[in-house]
This record gives C-alpha cells, sequence and structure tokens, in this order.
DNA sequence: TCTGGGGTCCTAGGACCC
DNA sequence: TCTGGGGTCCTAGGACCC
C-alpha cells in the first residue's frame, strides 16, 4: 500500500468565495458568512476578512471589532450545495474514488489515472482550471502516498496552492511540524501530547508506542502511525460508504427560555425538522435523544431514550423527546435545545394497515411532498405557524450535500 | 444579545442472559 | 457456600472533524 497516490482538494474560504462570485460588489472585500438566526457565529470569513484575525467561530461582536467594515452575509446552503455537487462530480471524470469528506472537501485516488492522465500534479492543475473557470472559485490541493498526508500537504499552501509530498521526503517534511497540523489531534490531544514532551509530528514518531498505547488505548497505536506519517485508510467513494447513523437537528435558542410550554414548541419544531429528513431519507430510529444546553453555555445536560419500536413520525418524535424532558429537572433557563435520531432502521416504506395510522402516514406523506417543494414549515402543525419559513437555515461545511451519490 | 450546527467514533459502567 | 465470564444492549459523556 505504499505506492498510492492520493489528492486530497480543500475550496478556498468557499461559503465566502461562493457569496464573491455571486455578487460582484462582494469581490476584494473582507465579507463573512453568518447563519441565520440571532445568535449566530462566523461561518467562513473571506481571506480579506482573515487578514483583519477574523476567523471562523468567532461571534459578531467580536468580528466586527477586528474589523470594523466587514460585510455580514446571510449563508444560503442551496447554493452552496449546489456548487460543491459540481465540483464533485468533475473530479469523477478523473478518477471514480472519490470520497467526500464535507462539502468542500475530497479525497481522489488517482493511483490508477496516471496512464490516462500522466503525472498527478497535472490532474490536480487540470482540476484547479476548471474550477477556476466554471465557477470563480480557487482550492488547494495536496498529493501525497496517503490521505493522512494529503490533508496536511493542502494545508501548507492557502489559498490557491498546490503541494506535494513524495514518499522519500515524508519524515523530512513532518519532523518539525507541530503535532496539531494532523487531522485527528485536536485541542485536547494537543495538550495531553504536550504533558509527554510530544511537541511537533516527529516527537509523536519517535515517542515510544507502548506508552501511547497504555495511555491512549487503540487511539495509541494510531497516534504512532501518525507521528511516522502512516496512514493505510482507503479513500471510500459515496456508493461504499456505510449508511448514515444518527439524524439530528439542534437550535440556540433567540432568547434563553425557562417556561415549559415555550420548551415544547421548540422541541415540536425540532422533531418536525427531524421527522422529516427521516422520512426523505426512508429510516426509522429506535432512540431518540435529547440534548439541553443551559444559559451558561457550558453545563448541560444529554438524555437518550429506546423506544420498541423504531419512529419517523414527527409526532412520536416529539412525544417521545417530552418523556425525557420530564425526567430532567432543569437547572438554569435554556440556552439550546437538540433532538436527535439514532439506531437508525433503513426500511421500505409501508402503509399501515389500521385505518387511523393509516390516514395518518397518507397527511403526514402529503405535508412532505408540500413541504419538500415549497420549503420547510410551509405545512405544519397549528402551534408551529409563527415559525419562519426560510429553508433550512442550517448552514454548516460539515454538511453532507445530499446530490453527491455518483450515478 | 458572547460563544452555530451537523455528524462520527470511543470509553466506561450497568443490566441482563446464558 | 459461592460469587466466573462472554456477549449484547443501553446510557452518559467527551473528543474530534468540517
Amino acid at each position: 500500500m505504499n505506492d498510492r497516490i492520493i489528492l486530497h482538494l480543500d475550496m478556498n474560504a468557499f461559503f465566502a468565495s461562493v457569496e464573491q462570485q455571486a455578487n460582484p460588489a462582494l469581490r476584494g472585500k473582507p465579507i463573512a458568512v453568518i447563519g441565520s438566526s440571532g445568535r449566530t457565529v462566523i461561518t467562513t470569513a473571506s481571506y480579506e476578512a482573515r487578514k483583519f484575525g477574523v476567523k471562523t467561530g468567532m461571534a459578531i461582536w467580536e468580528a466586527k471589532r477586528q474589523c470594523p467594515q466587514i460585510i455580514l452575509v446571510v449563508g444560503d446552503n442551496h447554493k452552496y450545495t449546489c456548487t460543491s455537487t459540481r465540483i464533485f462530480s468533475m473530479m469523477l471524470d478523473y478518477t471514480p474514488l472519490v470520497e467526500v469528506f464535507s462539502i468542500d472537501e475530497a479525497f481522489l485516488d488517482v493511483t490508477h489515472s496516471l496512464k490516462i492522465f500522466g503525472a498527478p500534479e497535472r490532474i490536480a492543475y487540470l482540476l484547479k482550471a476548471r474550477i477556476k473557470q466554471s465557477f470563480g472559485l480557487t482550492c488547494s490541493v495536496g498529493i501525497a502516498p496517503n490521505k493522512l498526508l494529503a490533508k496536511l500537504a493542502s494545508d501548507m499552501k492557502k489559498p490557491d496552492g498546490l503541494t506535494i509530498i513524495r514518499p522519500d521526503e515524508v519524515s523530512q517534511i513532518i519532523d518539525q511540524l507541530p503535532i496539531k497540523d494532523l487531522c485527528g489531534i485536536g485541542s485536547r490531544m494537543e495538550r495531553h501530547l504536550n504533558l509527554l514532551g510530544i511537541r511537533t509530528i516527529g516527537d509523536l514518531g519517535r515517542f515510544p508506542v507502548d506508552i501511547l498505547k497504555r495511555k491512549f488505548g487503540v487511539t495509541g497505536q494510531h497516534l504512532h502511525d501518525m507521528g511516522l506519517g502512516m496512514d493505510d485508510s482507503p479513500v471510500v467513494p459515496a456508493s461504499d460508504q456505510d449508511k448514515i447513523k444518527s439524524i439530528g437537528h439542534s437550535m440556540t435558542l433567540r432568547r434563553d427560555v425557562s417556561l415549559r410550554q415555550d420548551i415544547l414548541k421548540y422541541l415540536l419544531q425540532l422533531s418536525e425538522m427531524v421527522g422529516r429528513r427521516a422520512r426523505r431519507y426512508g429510516v426509522s430510529g429506535k432512540t431518540v435523544h435529547l440534548y439541553v444546553r443551559y444559559a451558561d453555555f457550558y453545563s448541560s445536560i444529554g438524555k437518550q431514550q429506546t423506544l420498541a419500536n423504531p419512529i419517523n413520525q414527527s409526532d412520536d418524535i416529539y412525544k417521545a423527546a417530552i418523556d425525557i424532558l420530564d425526567t430532567i429537572e432543569l437547572q438554569q433557563p435554556v440556552r439550546l435545545l437538540g433532538i436527535r435520531l439514532t439506531s437508525l432502521k433503513y426500511q421500505v416504506a409501508q402503509l399501515p394497515l389500521f385505518p387511523q395510522e393509516r390516514r395518518k402516514a397518507l397527511m403526514v406523506n402529503a405535508m412532505d411532498a408540500v413541504n419538500n417543494r415549497y420549503g420547510d414549515f410551509t405545512v405544519t402543525f397549528a402551534s408551529l405557524m409563527d415559525t419562519e419559513k426560510k429553508g433550512s437555515h442550517v448552514i454548516s461545511p460539515a454538511w453532507r450535500p445530499d446530490g453527491c451519490q455518483r450515478r
């Protein structure tokens, strides 16, 4: 497995760049894409804004303090999904082995494409040129013998970069890089490793593997491999990928909420969002999770309940969520609520036999059809009538585009 | 108006069955 | 008069990714 050639392509400031292309007045200016809800953060900042220190995850007021002239744009998920789907389909012209890693990132295994296209750099240049020409967007590409190193490489030159790590250069290139550059080492793991005196990737590779294993279990071996730049995980195309394992929605409320009736209204809305998505995918779930984040931001509680049978009707999810809520004694006003459905079963949609349930299922199908066509919450429960209809307000770079499955 | 939202994977402990 | 142990399911929480 030493002779693979993996390419990692990462769109530069994707959401912000798409907006700048859509609206020429925004080009060359510091802009940031944000969410539509009241308490939102910076989702993506343009490179012009990044120069001022504006970063993903930053509060709006902080971004404005760093860069008073920043232009804020409410994100349009549909726009990004469409663009990324078209970009991913371009990649399939060079290899069938394309793994979508997020809405703006993918791995390509081009090992067997070289006979047709020549050097991997050539594939990278072709892709970069086509993406630039079709969408006006730039990306950074990394080429390496595995996914770990390809991702590391694409991060090394931004924007519009191309970085190659050849097998014989691996140790020299990674030796002095900080461990947090590795995909899989976050801030907590970084701190743990720092305490062991490990700061660079080279340090990690030289550290005794048995101590890592004793301290981190299975992860220890993985850490050791990463330290040596080793990774034999395959590029898995969408068609071979495991089925989705959970469906959830959460929302930070406009204001902290204490009244039960207010909480229930949000839970009904979340249940409808989760249920509708589950029905669209043709799945039901046996376990319902409720997540509550309190007003202080740091404390939270999560509880789950497993049912006798899998469900995907919004009102069934809602009932389960209320059941869970009733077991919790809320400690503070609520800042965020989340509902997630897990233990998913994939089953062919079938109308229930009994008349009453059958009528309900038919009605839900009809409601789903209207909402799919005219936007979320066009037809909904009476108590949600004043809910905003603005389509999916969810924006997140981790959003998996629905339409990126091959063929 | 300080701090979003969608996921996956792992661990650890308890219940229960054989 | 002794209290083993494997497997599976469930719950809670944390780390990590984008």
